[in-house]
DNA sequence: ACTGACAATATTGTTCGACAATCCGGCTAC
DNA sequence: GTAGCCGGATTGTCGAACAATATTGTCAGT
């Protein structure tokens, strides 16, 4: 037995629509993609050179984990957030990711996931001085990933809107402050270290105030870092 | 310009792989389909009449809400809970539902969301005495479902497992005791009043007991109602 | 110029047919 | 009885085709 490490050891082992699903999302991550950006179905099949059902498909999962935002037969778009739907995301991540600090602050004596979620924690901070923006990006999904393992709540992982994270961390990247930034780093750190000694109140509460800071953060952002409201 | 009345009164105007997953929605609620039963590409396209591309992309939809569980090779299998499965679910059931209900009280009051959701309130309450354990189900779906629009909240509504809901309510259908029954009526009954009344806080928590309430009637049901755990 | 209607084009929605890959059940051989 | 093999059934993926719809371009009329 080679612990439980063989979901990180099979990146190939996917099915062709799980393949296209991860080159948006890593396109996304890399600045490939831009925030709104309309994605044609005939330059997805030509430039990852797979057929139309199978992009049709990827798009219809990446869809379902609100990455992009599918319009009948008008395509599809790398999702974009108004000022409502940031806020509204905010408002279930608050719950979400405090309930999953809560449980992994309660697993963290299992196994050797001490060991595992120290080594995430440790990345993220070793990027408080210098790491650039987007190495940054990595971590911290890095981090929620580890933190969502050690819950070991397989629905938990299912509904998270990890891939939100992403977005919403690239669609606000670069207009945060060097203040914020620091509060951020002081935060994970205090939700980390709750999470390490076992304590499962203060992870979920440290973890909901993260997310509502982020929320009084957010407010202040210009209009121009937000999708326009559609409909009425 | 006929203002914005356009989307409400296209009930056939969804696309042909929503109504693959409305069939089979409606297949599983109205018992056509059993928990855990296979189902056939073939069968779909045969009996829906549309092509086999459109099965699938329904297929895919379904298995994101989490109503099917696809298995690479052997298809797609109307999905049932281990016990497990049916903990963790509940676990992330209770935080949600329970935002939901605070939302829902918190705009109660705007435009015409009390009646909406008094209306559904009393189509729950009017099956104490003799309603069929199908028309509870229907209902009990309404219920929610108004309860949800009125948060406002289009992420939640989004994300929210209610397929789940129904799933869960057939799957352990027939094995609750009156006394069950009669408690899970009461619940509905405090949770609709604190959200009447405006009551966040209290609608907030009375969801919550309601949702723990399940699991702890839940985890005295006997092992057949459960699926085997797979894997290790 | 500007606006509206109309045609041309591009893209998506859906179908069909084909073949490879894989799983399942049964059969044979030992 | 068990191991291995075989063939049918089903899924995974591809490609081409056409219909339905949205977008863009054109052009007359004012």
């Amino acid at each position: 037995m080679k612990t439980s490490l063989s979901r990180a050891d099979k990146p190939t082992a996917t099915s062709t629509p799980d393949m296209v699903v991860n080159a948006i999302n890593e396109g996304i991550m890399k600045r490939r993609y831009s925030v709104g950006q309309r994605l044609v179905e005939s330059d997805l099949t030509r430039d990852l050179k797979v057929s139309r059902g199978t992009v049709r498909e990827a798009l219809k999962t990446l869809s379902a984990e609100g990455v992009v935002k599918l319009t009948p037969h008008r395509g599809a778009f790398i999702r974009s957030l108004s000022r409502k739907e940031a806020n509204d995301l905010l408002v279930v991540l608050e719950v979400l990711c405090g309930v999953a600090a809560r449980l992994a602050a309660e697993h963290i004596k299992h196994g050797d996931n001490q060991k595992r979620f120290k080594s995430a924690q440790q990345a993220i901070a070793g990027l408080r001085n210098g790491g650039g923006a987007s190495g940054f990006a990595e971590e911290r999904a890095r981090f929620y990933q580890t933190m969502l393992i050690i819950c070991g709540n397989a629905e938990l992982e299912r509904i998270m809107p990890l891939a939100h994270i992403f977005m919403f961390r690239m669609q606000f990247q670069g207009l945060w402050s060097k203040k914020d930034i620091a509060a951020v780093f002081k935060e994970y750190q205090d939700i980390a270290t709750a999470i390490l000694t076992g304590d499962t109140k203060l992870a979920e509460s440290h973890m909901r105030r993260h997310i509502r800071k982020t929320g009084e953060r957010m407010s202040k952002l210009p209009e121009s870092a937000f999708a326009v409201e559609e409909d009425h």
